[in-house]
DNA sequence: AACCAGGGGTACC
DNA sequence: GGTACCCATGGT
C-alpha cells in the first residue's frame, strides 16, 4: 500500500543539507537509512511505503500551501521555492540530529556525510543485509574512545560529542522528554549541549523536532539575506513555518549556478 | 569582541 | 600534486 506521492524529490531532498545519508547508490537510485531502517528510491518513480517512511518524509503536509505565502514580488523566494519545489522537512531521529549537527559545525556538506558515515561504520549497530551501519545510539557513542573518535575527521568537536553523548545517556538532558516543549523551551535546553549554539540549536529543532518555526542563520542564509534582502529579511510573513522557507532559501542559494 | 579550532572537500593552477 | 580558500559555528 502506496499513498500518492507527489510534492516529492528524493535528489533536492538530498542535497537540502538536512540529511546526510542519503546516497545514489546506482544511477536514479537513492538509498537512505533513518532509525536502523534501509528504504531505497527510484528518482524518476518514487514509491514511499506507508507508516515509517511516509511519516519520516512528511507526505501528509502539503507544502503548496507554504509557498503561496510567497509574495509574487519577492523575486528571489519565487524563484527559490519553484526551484525547490519536492523538498520536504524531514522528520528525523532528535538524537541524531544533535551529534549530526555539532558535527556540522565549520564544514561543508560532502564533509559532514564523510564524518557521519566514518562514526555509524565506527559504532553504529549493523542492519541485517545491508553494507551500511544504524547511526550509533547513545550508548554505543559513548563506548568509543576518543582516538576512534578522532578517525571519524571530527576534530575538537570530540569533546563537545563525547560530553553530549553522555548528556543524553544518563539523561540529564531526556531528548523524548523535549518533544512536550515549548519552541522557547526547547530551544534553550539544547543550549546545554557543549558544541550547540543558536544555528546548531535551531538545526535541531528544525530537523529533529519538526518545530518548523526554526530558522537557522548559516553563512548561506546570511549571505542571502545580505545580499538580497539589504540585511533584513521579512521573516514575519511567515509565522510559524520559517524554517520551510529558509530550506528553499538555502538550496537556491547552494544550487542556482549549477 | 576578536580570535582560534581539525581538517576535509574543491576549484584552480 | 600543490595550494589557497571555504565550510549548515561555538567557545574562550
Amino acid at each position: 500500500m502506496n499513498i500518492h506521492v507527489k510534492e516529492f524529490d528524493i535528489k533536492k531532498i538530498a542535497d537540502s543539507g538536512q540529511a546526510f545519508r542519503i546516497v545514489e547508490e546506482s544511477p536514479g537510485i537513492w538509498r537512505t537509512v533513518a532509525s536502523g531502517r534501509v528504504l531505497r528510491i527510484d528518482e524518476s518513480a518514487p514509491h514511499i511505503p506507508e507508516g515509517f517512511w511516509s511519516d519520516y518524509f512528511d507526505m501528509e503536509t502539503d507544502y503548496s500551501l507554504y509557498r503561496a505565502a510567497i509574495p509574487k514580488q519577492d523575486e528571489f523566494l519565487t524563484k527559490a521555492a519553484q526551484a525547490g519545489e519536492g523538498i520536504r522537512i524531514l522528520r528525523q531521529d532528535p538524537w541524531e540530529m544533535l551529534i549530526t549537527f555539532i558535527i556540522s559545525q565549520r564544514k561543508n556538506i560532502p564533509a559532514i556525510r564523510s564524518a557521519v558515515e566514518a562514526l555509524c561504520r565506527l559504532c553504529g549497530s549493523e542492519i541485517e543485509g545491508e553494507d551500511v551501519r544504524a547511526f550509533p545510539s547513545p550508548e554505543q557513542l559513548c563506548s568509543a574512545s576518543e582516538e576512534a573518535l578522532r578517525a571519524c575527521s571530527l576534530g575538537y568537536r570530540v569533546p563537545y560529542i563525547m560530553k553530549s553523548a553522555r548528556m543524553v545517556a544518563e539523561a540529564v538532558v531526556d531528548l523524548e522528554l523535549c518533544r512536550e516543549l515549548s519552541d522557547e523551551e526547547l530551544f534553550d535546553e539544547l543550549l546545554k549541549f557543549p558544541g550547540v549554539g543558536p544555528k546548531v540549536a535551531n538545526c535541531v529543532s528544525l530537523f529533529g523536532y519538526y518545530r518548523i518555526a526554526a530558522f537557522p542563520v548559516d553563512v548561506w542564509i546570511a549571505r542571502i539575506i545580505d545580499q538580497e534582502y539589504g540585511g533584513n529579511f521579512p521573516l514575519q510573513l511567515y509565522e510559524g513555518f520559517g524554517g520551510i522557507i529558509q530550506q528553499y532559501m538555502f538550496y537556491y542559494g547552494r544550487f542556482r549556478d549549477e
